[in-house]
DNA sequence: AATGAATGAGTGTTCATTCAT
DNA sequence: TATGAATGAACACTCATTCAT
């Protein structure tokens, strides 16, 4: 999901300038996708990057500024740029909706990596409030603000019908943030797999024929 | 002369053998939902169910086997009911559409203390595989084909325009269950909270607009 | 081994006149011989009883006073009265060893519960000494004794040679001894199981021929 | 001016990975003889090993695997490494007899740590029937074929008379161990301690006698 | 007397964290 | 910097003992 350019906050969650960090954070961003941040590991985080336990402390003062730091870096990776494309857009706002929400489901299936995110930071909300704040300010509130800003437009030229966009980019969004995570987890138990392509196309289907004119 | 005043000592315990079980179960759901399985606490779960830890393993074997009987009661309870509603409608699909919808979501937001299920198990999905087989096949699968029987029917009668119900079923729940994952978890982190009764209105305004003929 | 009238000392470990007691001693006893002290389960010596826990505890104040009881109550019964025997003996001293040899040889393997009784008590002799004291005096001594006056017997009658009879009356016990507690423990996983009665005749074999003049 | 002292501050703890485990063994092989595998303390072993609970479980994954390679290293050092002694051995069998046997009394009296082995293994049989067979197998059968090797030999040179070496074997090495196990458990509970160089004098001397053509 | 559900102190074990090397 | 052996606090689980029934 989007975003421009960050201002420079020097939050805890600081990244160094080597290479070891970035990864250690990568390393602990999979396994705490994976176990969750109670069951997971150091040394397993520390054996995934090549490196030993005290090496993980050598660069994060705790597990648990480790794990804030590992899913901010992944929060940071998840906002694309695609607010320039809104502004640059020439065509219909159905045509843009559709390319975004095309880009934005090849780009997390393409690198499942992250797709895990919203998940764990939904799980230990309770223990990194923090973080799911950050979630749903940065990562949640400007994705929804790019999508109103088209829903809007396809409203003002009358391509969509009135209507609540509050509700309308929720709902466009919903479908495939739920198929990410199912994915995620559930999907491998599933005999039926279908958060594919087709479920996508679907679903641009139906919601674009329910608010349309 | 006065009567001996007897000081009422309460008892150190009573003695319950029949309720213990269902208290231990739904304050060890309570925790599991809120902390994880590793995070939570056995001794937590005693204090909330107001044991002491060695009698919940009196009842239970182990920390695993009570979260297996949490999740599996709350699961079973989650098992929509309303398949007889299906068998027994008159009017017509859309209604009948309508109507099942509400129920779930007042079900669900009447007795929030389910919300949280979904996550949980997918959250321990790796610790616990055949819980989440159990979640897929027994909990969504059905609810599934309850919808998709609805929708057939909607095809059948020409309300609905033809299309792939295991798509449209399966958008037809997504926004629902994102939404109660999302009360459960961010939703106290988001200062625009929307995904309240009207999201649900206008997911279903879309959603019929968009497979109606 | 011998003992004759015992005088009513009334110690710890004391007997209710009651059937039940009995009985959970003697399931005490099998548990605490298999498994040990600490190892054994309270529960376990109930459940053999066939009685609850509470009734244990009716009778014996700990689990530490109920497996000295049930000790206690197993070397009354390894005291057998062959003093008497001693005694009232006609023949010869070589023929009186062999017959309380025999004796004791019988009455062990016959009834076997009482076997590994002295592997108990030697293995248990840092947590409870005043037992173990107990054993070496009033069984282990008086046992000794008994054969003293034989062996005294033989000498002064010109059938044995003049030697220190505590010696030869501990080589006259310890094969015999030494077979007991290895038939009750590490017999079974002996491919060759030769401390049977050939043993014995084995033993006195040699040792007579030992002692003769 | 006085040089600066340096307070020598004794550093919280030693890196010894090659030593800790002998010392752990040799703390833990103590423990349990005097205690047994159930009463015995994991933490008493640490302390006596001077190393905290932790490290105990660096080098051994559990309580009981920590016992069995205890017991084993014991057993291994138990190994009679006097078969070359036999082979070797140019004078009479009674000679190399004598021999065996009061090398096999000076060396476990002399180091008394493994003493109290053979009772240790025969009390837990039960819970580790693995390490009583190998106790049986690997040391039992092994000095007993040692012992019966000199005495067919003794026998075919005309020194002793026929008879079944099974049983004279084991006549020979019993009452040995048997005044091992007492010597290490009841023996300071007896007034008249008579397990002493004299008896094994003793023992030799009717033994030999009782086997003598 | 008898029961067995409930207790709670204690033990084995884990793992985040430290620090001698 | 980097290591990984060592720590120690915390947790799951057990079981002797109690006591309401």
């Amino acid at each position: 999901m989007p975003a421009i350019v960050r201002e420079s906050v020097p939050p805890r969650w600081q990244r160094r300038k080597d290479a070891r960090p970035g990864e250690i954070l990568e390393a602990a961003l999979d396994v705490f996708v994976r176990q969750g941040f109670s069951a997971a590991r150091v040394q397993e985080v520390a054996r995934q990057a090549g490196v030993t336990t005290g090496t993980v402390y050598l660069y994060f003062a705790s597990k648990e500024l480790l794990f804030e730091a590992a899913v901010m870096q992944a929060m940071d990776a998840m906002l694309t740029p695609s607010e320039q494309r809104v502004r640059a857009h020439q065509g219909t706002a159905e045509s843009l909706l559709i390319e975004l929400t095309r880009r934005w489901w090849k780009t997390t299936t393409t690198d499942p990596r992250y797709a895990g995110i919203p998940q764990l930071i939904g799980g230990e909300a309770e223990r990194f409030p923090e973080l799911a704040r950050h979630y749903v300010t940065e990562v949640l509130d400007r994705g929804r603000a790019m999508f109103v800003k088209v829903l809007k437009r396809g409203i003002a030229a009358g391509e969509f019908r009135p209507h609540d966009v509050q509700y309308s980019c929720r709902l466009l969004m919903a479908p495939i943030q739920y198929a990410f995570e199912y994915n995620a987890s559930l999907a491998r138990f599933d005999s039926r797999k279908r958060f594919d392509r087709g479920y996508l196309d679907a679903h641009l289907d139906i919601y674009l024929r329910g608010i349309r004119c």
